[in-house]
Formats: structure tokens, C-alpha cells, sequence
DNA sequence: GAGTAGGTAGACAGACCTGTCTGTTCGTTC
DNA sequence: GAACGAACAGACAGGTCTGTCTACCTACTC
């Protein structure tokens, strides 16, 4: 197996420290160092920290929304029940060892809006509410926007707690509390 | 009226820059300079940046926990009634100019677990779960931490939105779904 | 064998960070 | 009027931050 490329080696390292440590409290040297890369490299591929945030951010949000799909669909193969289903990724994710909450809430708290960086946080919500709402149309809503807007209420609320406390039984109470919502609003 | 002294004008600043651009990303020498006070003065009364971070904490802790007290109150005498006019300081905060969410979510997204800024948030957030524990009880619900955790889990989800995007149809979405939960715990 | 792409190593600039220190000025109180 | 507390003004130290730059090295390709 060939080793990773330099490009690879950083990302991962960014991967790991900003979300561990904060976007502001982890400087290019340390993730040049940790990354064991030349300092010139590192600004060839990315020729400012705010285009790593991106990449991070990118990579982020690909392996979520793959684990938000991947417990819908594994809930079967009803709309309804993959709205409820969702929430297990919450579940999972709080139980791994380090969570520290959403990538993306953690990353707007530090970002000043308008950048590309509060961007690109904004348009990851806008795109998970966009397939939680398309879910909902699929189940039979009257109200998928509504609907939709609860769901992610909850979703969000669930990681935003987890940054505080990552307390499993706040996913528990989360897909319970889901369950509420979507069988008020399709019964 | 006699002009603020100048821990006073120290603390109304941070409480502004902390809130508005975050902890890291406000030195202390724009803190000063913009509160007009001398070096030596800021360190006397906070003989460290997180000293002053703590003070700041304290006090949007008061002025949040009064908000969600008189939201509660104004819904009227019944613990039922407050559990879901509560959500109304949402509403009102998301409207306010230059929201940008919760101020202890934001700071636990930059504080490094165990220290005491961090200690903090979680202090903060147990309280206000503990304040709607009680309220559920007061309601007769069975389960008063399940139904508080779910309201909180609104909530939280509510202020995490608005530092994406002070969008106050969320903070009306959080109350409806408020009144589900509520009533599905209470009937 | 020359050229090129991609990497390593590390000095350097200039800004900004927290925190310390010296000295001055003002108002109050004794 | 002397003493004192509280604040002002600002230099300074020591560290960290991002980003630039020079110089060398290695593997591959033509």
C-alpha cells in the first residue's frame, strides 16, 4: 500500500485537531508538524488555512450526510420510518470516543458570518434540511417543511448538546422525541 | 447619573465583542482599547483573559435564564402552559439584531473540555435543564428529565440554528413542536 | 543526461497575543 | 495639605500566528 500523499497526510491531521481543538486554536504549524510536512508543501496545496477549513469542512460534511443516509435507509425502506431512523447516527456519533459535537455548529461559533467558512456551515444545514423535507414529501406530509424544520430542530439540538455533554441518552431522548413529532404530523 | 466605572465599561464590552465575534478571536488589547481603560486597570479587575471570560459567562447566564423566566410567567400560572411559553425568549432573541446564537454553545465549541470556561457552559445548560425538570413535575408529567431533556433538546436546537442562520420561523417551528411533545407527555 | 514535479528543511518577516511594569494624574478623605 | 485609592498612558518582554522565501533532494520521464 502506497503511503498517503503529503495533501492526505494534512487533511487527516487537520481533520483530527480542528475538531478536536478548535479552528483558531490549532495554528498551520502545528498541523504542519503533526502532519510531518515542509512548510512550502503545505502552502502548495493549500495556499491559505481558510482553504484547509474548507477541505475539512468538505470532508466533514461527506461523512455525515453519509451516516445520517446510512441509518435512514438501514431503518427500512418507508420514508416514515427513515425520518425516525436518522436519529441513530446521532446515537452512534455520540458514543464515539472524543465527539465534541457538529463539525459545522462548532465551526460557525468561531467564524464570522458572511465568510466563506460561515458559508459553507450555513449551506451543510441547508442541504440536510433539504433531504429531511424530501423525506418528508415522501411520507406523506402536509407540512414537509414544517415538518422537516422540527426534525432538524431535534438533530440539532442533540449535537449541540453532545458539544456540552456528550451524553448518550440526549440521542435516546432525541429519537424519542422524533418519533412524537413525525406521528403528530402523519396521523 | 455617574458613568460607569471602568470594570463595568470592561465587562459591557467583552459582553459585546465575546458575544459578537467570539472568545478567541477578541484580544485583550481591542477590549481595552475599546472600552477606553488602561492596561493595568483590565488586569487589576481580571488578572487573566479568562477571568474576564467567566465574568462575561455569568452574565449571559442571568440575562438568558431571566428571559426563559419571564417568557415562562407571561404564559400564565400553569406549569403546562409555561413548559411551551418559555419558548417564546427564543423567538424574541432570534429577532434581536446581531443574534448569532447561543453564547454558551459558541463558547464550548472554542473552550477546551475540563477547563473551567467550559466547566461553565455545562454548569449553565444543567441548570436550565434542572429549571424545565421542575416545571414538568409541577405539570404531572411521569417522566419530568425525559420530557425536560426533549424541551431542551428544542431549545438548544432552536439558539444552535440561529448562530447558522437567525431564521425566526425556527424559533416559531421550536414552539409548535414544543406543544406536541408537551402534550403527547401530558395526555 | 537534462528537465520536471513534488517533496524536505528551515530561516525570516511582520503582525498579534497575553501579561508585566513604570510612572502620572485625579478625586476623596483625613 | 498630605495620603491614598483608582484610574490613565504606554513601553516592554516573550511567545505565537500566518505566510514567504531560499536551497536542496529525489524519482520519474523524455
Amino acid at each position: 500500500m502506497a503511503p498517503p500523499s503529503a495533501r492526505q497526510r494534512i487533511l487527516d491531521t487537520a481533520f483530527r485537531l480542528f475538531y478536536a481543538r478548535g479552528l483558531r486554536a490549532v495554528g498551520v504549524d502545528t498541523i504542519i508538524a503533526e502532519s510531518g510536512v515542509a512548510k512550502a508543501t503545505f502552502y502548495k496545496h493549500f495556499p491559505a488555512k481558510d482553504d484547509l477549513v474548507l477541505a475539512y469542512l468538505a470532508r466533514v460534511d461527506g461523512i455525515w450526510s453519509g451516516q445520517l443516509h446510512d441509518a435512514a435507509t438501514a431503518a427500512g425502506p418507508e420514508p416514515r420510518a427513515q425520518l425516525v431512523g436518522l436519529f441513530d447516527a446521532l446515537g452512534t456519533a455520540c458514543r464515539r470516543d472524543g465527539y465534541r459535537g457538529c463539525a459545522f455548529i462548532n465551526a460557525a461559533a468561531e467564524a464570522v458570518p458572511g465568510t466563506p467558512v460561515h458559508e459553507a456551515t450555513v449551506a451543510h444545514k441547508h442541504a440536510v434540511l433539504q433531504w429531511v423535507r424530501d423525506l418528508a414529501a415522501e411520507a406523506g406530509s402536509g407540512d414537509p417543511d414544517g415538518l422537516a424544520r422540527s426534525l432538524t430542530l431535534l438533530l440539532d439540538g442533540g449535537l449541540a448538546a453532545g458539544a456540552l455533554d456528550a451524553d448518550p441518552a440526549a440521542a435516546t431522548r432525541a429519537r424519542e422525541a422524533a418519533e412524537v413529532v413525525v406521528a403528530a404530523a402523519l396521523n
